[in-house]
DNA sequence: CCATAGATTGACT
DNA sequence: GTCAATCTATGGA
């Protein structure tokens, strides 16, 4: 595990307080850290999307202004956003921009490096299906609306720098109507885990 | 490997 | 009423 963790601190809020395209193409290679009392379940990220605020991004939850729903994309930078979609799944985002502004990263795959046998039975699944994919992740963390605006800078969820990757590749992005096209997808091409589908028109940064 | 259908709830038009 | 930033099972190549 120590080898999974280059520093000993996790991202600081200054790391989300910026443009949301610059942080998910750094979030790829950072480690989701998960504490439960003496447990630790880790993700390496592999996979991230991007929805800008602004009303630059037909597809971002803010598009339409501010609702019940989507108030955390405005809040603190570092914080969590987690949204109930399809009748049974969760998905989490990076909340990015300064507060006032809209913006996050969609947390959309990752490797696992520690804990998996708790992320195992949370999903009774094993291998690529623990976390290939935005839902799937948070069923292994136990991650539900409960986790809505929990603060990734200091709570028992958080994010900490990892090994970048060799390289980030960059596509569309996935499950989407809207703006599926915009270029705001960033992954690991090299990473099992990276979610099923879509590879195409995807280029190296 | 790929393609498709069905599940199931709440936010919004 | 419509439809969603998805997953799973199933069936076929």
């Amino acid at each position: 595990l120590s080898g999974a963790f280059p520093s000993a601190r996790r991202l600081g809020r200054a790391f989300y307080d910026r443009p949301t395209l610059e942080v998910a193409q750094d979030l790829v290679g950072c480690i989701l850290v998960l504490r439960e009392g003496r447990h630790v379940s880790a993700l390496r990220l592999v996979e991230v999307e991007a929805y800008l605020g602004g009303g630059r991004d037909p597809a971002c939850h803010a598009h339409r202004g501010r609702t019940a729903r989507n108030a955390e994309l405005f809040e603190t930078p570092g914080r969590l956003y987690v949204y109930f979609i399809y009748g049974m799944h969760h998905c989490m985002n990076a909340v990015c921009e300064p507060k006032g502004v809209a913006g996050a990263v969609l947390l959309r795959a990752g490797e696992p490096v520690a804990g998996l046998d708790r992320m195992v039975a949370r999903r009774g699944r094993g291998g690529r299906e623990i976390s290939n994919g935005p839902a799937k992740m948070c069923s292994a963390l136990g991650i539900d609306l409960a986790w809505n605006g929990k603060d990734l800078v200091k709570g028992t969820l958080g994010i900490w720098p990892g090994r970048p990757p060799a390289k980030v590749a960059r596509s569309g992005r996935i499950g989407i109507r809207l703006a599926a096209e915009l270029p705001y997808r960033y992954f690991d091409p090299d990473s099992p885990f990276v979610s099923p589908g879509r590879h195409a028109a995807t280029y190296d940064l």
